[in-house]
DNA sequence: ATGTCTACTGATAGTAGA
């Protein structure tokens, strides 16, 4: 089984490029975000044609996370409890066998702007979420963006990065946080060296330059974990592809082996 | 260190957000 994250950088411009990538990559569950829509206008039909099914929770204009799957997932919660004014940003859903939860986390803006202790709490209320909601002894997923660079190894700036947005102690402890709730990320658990990116600035050339940074995440309890077979960061899929605009985020998947 | 892309607007170019 195949599961996988995207942030898409808005559906409606997206589509067709997010359908050359589902027919090349045949994943059976994705978590998509920033699908800029209102649930209402998400486009079912096309990926019907496909085989698959949606369980959306959008948003006007900005925001707005779903959930793409072979067989209709059950949705357990949308949106992040006393967060909802920060916008459509989680998914919990279950869904072949697992419980699958899709998140775009704030970005922040930068370290002195009102977002960013907005952004913080945003962590501290998911993270309690998290421990409340999903026992660590079951199969359970966290995937989307993070917006969080979560050691100097995920970011083009290495440690001369540390402090800067995204790469922030503040940051970096509320990611922690999060694995302590019984998670770890399978990127870096499948590749200790690796030094791959998910995301790079549209602006000044960044995705030839190499200037990326690894903030869109594949977190996974240990029951899930043990079964990954490979975690690929699909880094052509940040480049034009028949003369369609890329996102600004590379797709991530991961390989199951049967529970 | 900023060369792009998206979505919105009492829209039809300009702004905000990333």
């Amino acid at each position: 089984m195949r599961i996988a994250t995207w942030n898409v950088n808005g559906l409606r411009a997206r589509l067709d490029y997010v359908c050359l990538w589902l027919e090349a990559r045949q994943p059976d569950v994705v978590g998509l975000q920033e699908l800029k829509l209102e649930t209402d206008a998400f486009p079912h039909e096309r990926f019907a044609e496909l085989g698959y099914v949606a369980a959306v929770h959008g948003q006007k204009s900005w925001n707005g996370v779903a959930v793409l799957s072979r067989e209709a997932a059950e949705v357990q919660q949308a949106g992040l409890p006393r967060q909802e004014a920060f916008g459509a940003r989680l998914l919990d859903v279950t869904v072949a066998g697992l419980r699958f939860v899709t998140l775009y986390c704030p970005n922040g803006k930068s370290v002195d702007h009102d977002d960013f202790p907005q952004k913080l709490a945003w962590f501290d209320a998911l993270a309690g979420w998290v421990a409340a909601n999903i026992k660590p002894d079951t199969p359970a997923v966290l995937v989307g963006d993070y917006n969080i660079a979560p050691a100097a190894a995920d970011s083009w700036l290495g440690a001369k990065g540390d402090g800067e947005l995204f790469h922030t102690e503040a940051e970096r402890a509320r990611f922690e946080a999060l694995l302590a709730c019984g998670f770890v990320d399978f990127y870096r658990t499948h590749l200790p060296e690796g030094r791959d990116f998910s995301w790079w600035d549209y602006r000044g050339g960044a995705f030839h330059r190499g200037h990326g940074l690894r903030i869109d995440l594949m977190l996974g309890t240990e029951a899930v974990a043990r079964r990954v077979t490979d975690v690929v960061i699909d880094r052509d899929f940040r480049k034009k592809q028949d003369g369609l605009t890329a996102s600004d985020h590379a797709p991530v998947y991961a390989d199951l082996r049967d529970a």
